[in-house]
DNA sequence: ACAGCCATGTAACTCGTTACATGATTAC
DNA sequence: GTAATCATGTAACGAGTTACATGGCTGT
């Protein structure tokens, strides 16, 4: 029974079942661009396509075909065995420490090699896309307002979404820190 | 010229060139471990051989085997080509947004399925790797003391672990916030 | 002698990406 | 009418992992 699927198959369960509606492989990825890239990759629509095959052949998801016009237009909603597979995912398994692959860290390493002058540049772009990442971010936050209080649908998700506000802000306070030793030593 | 490399193969790159040592693969593997790992992924053994001996071909590492007992060893160093890619790689391509994969964000988002009890032993149990992390690290720190100041050879070394240093405080920091608010609403 | 570390690699496999391909619907 | 968006997939590929295989060296 536990499937041996991949975290990312677990991601999408998880967006199926916190509003319980039946949603297109094309909703899956709108959902995963505004809300999971934050703290996990959003996938590339072929890989949810993929994915939504595999779950459905595992029972783990129902594809309801419909008309659209003239065309069938497939929504997927999660079965019960698949919250059986998520809550138990969630029970068995450890998350594991977070991955972090700091592509503007590991430049900063190596900062010796090339323009001083460059990796300034390089830490206020960073400082800038934090600081954009945020706004998206708190856009997203604001839409839980109403359903985020304890008990309520949208209070994990809104725990979640404050700590990426905080996390953004630190991060840009932490270049912001390298800056000011490059620059004053 | 302008190799097309993997990340993975400059951040090897930068080892071999922050203290122009000549190392094994498995001495890489080990300084991978004990810096890199803590903002990068840590490589799988496998993959560091891989990556060197396409390093090789390519001519940016030299390789130098010599007879250690009854055993060969082969050591490796960095090239006049492998410091000029380094040096284009930096210069030349952007760094892009760092990428999280945080698996324990991405189960406190979907906490309403599954134990409440359990969700808050794995927020305790973040706190505690961060701060394990956090030990770890701060070891490495204190090695730099004595060469991380402006114009030294571990300048920028030195700005990234203390930036990983305030990231693992402010990732127990937000774990804690949240774990305040599922118990107290 | 035996465990644990040092050292090196190959093979099979999975995840996930980009590129490619197709076509309907909607808004201007 | 035409551009953007909605919608769905396949194919080729690459990065990186685990498992497997081998064997020397070192400390007890």
């Amino acid at each position: 029974m536990p499937h041996n699927l991949p975290v990312t198959a677990f991601a999408i369960l998880g967006l199926l079942a916190l509003d319980d509606e039946t949603l297109t492989g094309y909703e899956l990825k709108q959902r995963a661009d505004s809300t999971l890239r934050f703290y996990w990759v959003s996938p590339a629509m072929s890989q949810i396509y993929t994915e939504l095959g595999r779950l459905t052949r595992y029972g783990l998801v129902r594809a309801s075909t419909e008309p659209d016009g003239a065309r069938e237009v497939t929504s997927y909603a999660i079965t019960e065995e698949g919250r059986e597979a998520l809550t138990g995912w969630m029970g068995r398994s450890a998350p594991g420490f977070p991955v972090l692959k700091h592509s503007v860290c590991l430049r900063l390493l190596m900062g010796d090699m090339g323009d001083p002058e460059r990796i300034e540049r390089m830490l206020e772009g960073y400082v800038a896309e934090c600081a954009a990442a945020r706004r998206d971010l708190s856009l997203v936050r604001e839409g839980l307002r109403g359903r985020d209080q304890p008990g309520q649908d949208y209070f994990h998700p809104s725990l979640v979404a404050d700590w990426g506000l905080d996390y953004f802000a630190d991060e840009a306070e932490h270049a912001r820190r390298a800056l000011d030793r490059l620059r004053n030593g």
